[in-house]
DNA sequence: ATGAAAATGAACACACTGTTGATTAAATAT
DNA sequence: ATATTTAATCAACAGTGTGTTCATTTTCAT
């Protein structure tokens, strides 16, 4: 897009660090009070900084929430796209996770804070589609429908898929919330296994069917 | 709490008729520019009220939406309390929803409106947690791990309810933005089946193992 | 060391807030 | 039907946060 680096004042110290204090306190005061209670003096007093310098570099404070969030999708992109052919619906052991869940959850413990934080009850709801659109784009990509037979269906098509990315941020959820006591290889199986056999002969019930 | 009716002016038209056009008024903004963005005189405008009016029977806008959510949820509770013994634990048939299920789905057609726009992307993220609560409630009531062998399991307990709920939430939210093409049988019939079988059998995919 | 970029501090008009008091309108009770 | 009670209106108020500007100071890159 721009002509120079790629994008205004970013190679500049001063505006990293700002930045990333604008970040923290960004984190904290959802954590604290939500989103919604947040004002940009909030932020500037947290963060230590002048009010004005925010405005130099988000217009609002739903500014500073869309471009973290974007940052959070490409470095997601950036850490998950060598990771092709795990798909889903080819998955047929439930002795090994998919890569890719195994890196997601990797990088939701490693960036815990702000991920808990807009992802929580004083978060932005529309996040939680955002992660679901990026999971799904990574475990069904294109061969959606393949080796699909609709004769055997059970359930219409359109559901499952939303079934399962619901489910996997659900559980994704709940092991932050509890603080991540399971490794991410633990996780993924646990996702995986239920996904494949169904969560209620996966946790050891119903194994009569 | 009060010692006359119930609560203040609840029981006069005006007040009923008032309150009636702020919620609708709510619903409409809340989807048009989601509740962020909403003022207490954009809701008195639409609802073509007096600004003041609304104090008199609102704090401010959260405390709006706080009562809307509790109404929603009492409402639920008082038409779903008398379908006891629906335990998804005890569900051993792939053709008959769970009777809970399927009323689920009628009140959240019956409400679509204000539903879809409070669990939408410019709603209240916490109220995707009120309602998984709630759906914990009627599906796992009580005898939570009876007929669970540990030595059998094959993932940790802890996960698959949040599993689960995280899924029907999902699965009723796409059928929301979807339109309501299917009968509320039909999906808790889907429903039902996805946990049982897995999201993966139940569609027709995998099913060799 | 010098020019460029970022951060500061103060000031500004503006929009929305939450409250008050006086007045009008409408519902309920008898 | 009228009296009484309760809700809604209207206008005005100070208070808070907003987003912008501009002159000034500080820090960075080279």
């Amino acid at each position: 897009m721009t002509t120079k680096s790629m994008e205004k004042g970013s190679g500049d110290r001063r505006a990293i660090r700002t930045k990333r204090m604008i970040r923290t306190a960004l984190a904290e005061l959802i954590y604290e009070k939500g989103f919604n209670n947040i004002s940009v003096t909030d932020l500037a007093q947290r963060a230590d900084i002048n009010r004005g310098t925010f405005y130099l570099h988000y217009v609002d404070k739903y500014d500073l929430l869309e471009k973290v969030e974007g940052e959070i999708i490409q470095e997601l992109e950036r850490e998950t796209h060598d990771l092709g052919s795990g798909n889903m619906l080819r998955m047929d052991s439930t002795n090994e996770p998919l890569p890719f869940m195994v890196k997601l959850f990797e990088y939701f413990k490693k960036n815990a804070a702000i991920i808990q934080a807009i992802l929580g009850p004083g978060g932005d709801p529309s996040f939680d589609r955002k992660i679901k659109k990026f999971i799904e784009h990574n475990l069904f990509e294109k061969q959606k429908s393949e080796g699909l037979n609709p004769e055997e269906a059970l359930i219409s098509e359109e559901y499952f898929i939303p079934y399962i990315l619901s489910a996997d941020l659900g559980v994704i959820q709940h092991w932050l919330e509890k603080g991540m006591r399971e490794s991410p290889e633990e996780m993924a199986l646990a996702l995986a296994r239920m996904s494949l056999l169904g969560p209620l002969r996966a946790v050891g019930i119903r194994k009569d069917i």
